[in-house]
DNA sequence: CTGAAAGCGCTTACAG
DNA sequence: CTGAAAGCGCTTACAG
């Protein structure tokens, strides 16, 4: 049903070779020749078997796409804008979910992308040396999102940094118990990434400078997603000292956060702050105040830094900013409130504290 | 850097034949060749040319995966649950974002599937007789989600009666002025993809059999975003006689009407009820009542109606269920229930009405 | 049960 | 500027 390149030639009165040359404008080809063979591969509906030349070039002009999950904001966010960017440049894009530590297995222990993919975007996973080099052994172009390796492009941003800065918020406010939030790895696994390690050594920093102690029961980690973080919220609602706000890694886990705090009656951000981390569409719906850091952009930085690896370029590595969004999910602590708001203020320090 | 079936057959001294047949579990090669075979091939870390196999046998083993948007939960849920179906099945998987107008006609105008992949799921889009061609002679087999086509696999829910359904919720809540808030098409086009519509079909079909009649202003459409459900609900409390409730065809876009709704002061689902659907992950977070319709299901269905169709079964039709999932956003309206609750109603009737 | 050889449909030196 | 031919790395009748 589909035609091939001889019925092109023979249609065009030409050879193989020159309909092979024409329709992929190489040059030393005469204009009036490439004009027939055009119309020929035209009216015929003729495209290039695939299989063919990639057997023949060894391009194959497709690239991989690798996530731990993909029903998630993020990750659909940063694969829509990769994509696109990707299509434009004419690659095809192959999906790859790893959402196990045995699949993540299976994935880079097994040859598979040689013939498949020329180069393959990672996103929010930090590959060892020994898979990196499977990858550059099955002659892939690597570019990472969220991680950094020694031959590979990538793009990052600096979460030590917008940790802090979030927290710093916190501080500012006047809080001084605050808690963090963060991303539970799966059986050891770094599914998760670094950047979520990253924002928690940010927490700490944040804390040290303004010269407050650590609590380890302040810390505390779950699985990314609503779920998770009401129950890391949970604990905390149990600490023996409660803390007035918190610093959470990933604002789906944000999400999950505030819906316990309000099933336990507490009011944010009056009785309790929370700065999520992402930027998720739907926070403007919640009111989340969380740091930014540009996800779209990511997405099509890390397809770009990909596309100059593939055309023999330099291996970029891409640095990209965070900042703070405040909306309505952060407050001075009540306490700290009712000493320094008007003398009118509405909550009279004789209100039954709910923490 | 990749071994290929002469190196194996090298290795294990046999015939590239005997290589070939071994490595792929077909019968007529004794056990012990098998296993020397299989040997060589490990150490080598060898795994077939994909464009050499697909060059001589004319399969791909690739699926495409065809969606209006990426970055939206409902198109990350079926294309996670569908893309480890297929994975498990042996298939990878290649995607496509359709996301205008231009890029459909692009991507059906063009032969660029034959070749590439066996057979297409194809999310959220109504193809056309000739678009369904296209992929016919393009070799593909196609499983349609959401819609539904002669020829071709297919999986979908009644929206007529789920769109009933809710708005049969609101109507024996006491509610007699019901909106409805529903997907726009860009630019003509049916990108949506039909079940919109047929919610709207039910929402008619409700009311019609409650005795109401309908109302043109209280049917807004807008894109399928928060910001589209936002602007839908605004033009809805201009109106000259306001809605207590609406059905909105999409929870992002009821994400959007409960915005709206807060930000002018309204309390749901005291002052407003609103019944979303899908059933979005984030439901829980705002208590957002919604019409479930097993969205990781209807991704399995399909990959697994796709899986038989391309082993040569018949093309199956599979309808799946939706149903109600009463949250808190739901309640009867104030004036009925000023009227039929307790005397000691707190809500007086003399409460200053928001709407 | 195993092997030699043709063929899948392109691309690309090599000649002219 | 154009064409004949080899080659990319598999699979699969066809013989044996």
């Amino acid at each position: 049903m589909v035609a091939s390149v001889e019925l092109v030639a023979e249609r065009a009165g030409v050879s193989v070779s020159t309909v092979s040359r024409a329709l992929r404008s190489i040059p030393g080809v005469s204009a009036a020749t490439r004009k027939r063979v055009q119309r020929a591969a035209d009216e015929l509906g003729y495209s290039a078997s695939p299989a063919a030349s990639r057997l023949a070039t060894g391009r194959t002009m497709t690239v991989g796409i690798v996530v731990p999950v993909l029903a998630k904001w993020f990750f659909g966010k940063v694969i829509g804008q990769a994509t696109y960017a990707l299509r434009e440049a004419g690659f095809d894009v192959l999906l790859y979910e790893l959402a196990t530590a045995g699949q993540r297995q299976r994935f880079f222990g097994t040859v598979h992308l040689h013939g498949r993919t020329d180069g393959v975007i990672i996103v929010a996973l930090q590959p060892s040396r020994e898979e990196l080099e499977s990858l550059a052994s099955q002659g892939q172009a690597v570019a990472l999102l969220g991680a950094q390796a020694q031959g590979a492009g990538s793009v990052s941003v600096d979460n030590v940094g917008a940790g802090r800065a979030a927290v710093r918020h916190l501080l500012n406010l006047g809080h001084e118990q605050i808690a963090f939030i963060g991303i539970r790895d799966e059986e050891g696994s770094t599914l998760g990434g670094v950047p979520p390690l990253e924002r928690l050594v940010g927490y700490r920093e944040a804390l040290a400078e303004a010269g407050l102690t650590l609590d380890d029961a302040f810390e505390q980690f779950d699985e990314n997603s609503v779920a998770g973080g009401a129950a890391a919220m949970s604990r905390l609602l149990v600490a023996g000292r409660p803390p007035t706000a918190a610093f959470v890694a990933s604002d789906e886990m944000a999400f999950g956060v505030l819906k316990v705090l309000r099933q336990a009656g507490l009011e944010v951000p009056r009785d309790f702050s929370v700065v999520g981390f992402d930027n998720h569409e739907l926070c403007d719906v919640v009111g989340l105040t969380t740091m930014d850091h540009e996800v779209a952009e990511q997405g099509q930085d890390v397809a770009r830094i990909l596309l100059e690896i593939m055309q023999g370029g330099q291996a970029a590595n891409l640095a990209r900013p965070a900042r703070l969004v405040v909306r309505e999910t952060t407050a001075p602590p009540r306490a700290l409130r009712t000493a320094t708001t008007a003398p009118d203020s509405q909550h009279s320090a004789g209100h039954p504290g709910n923490l």
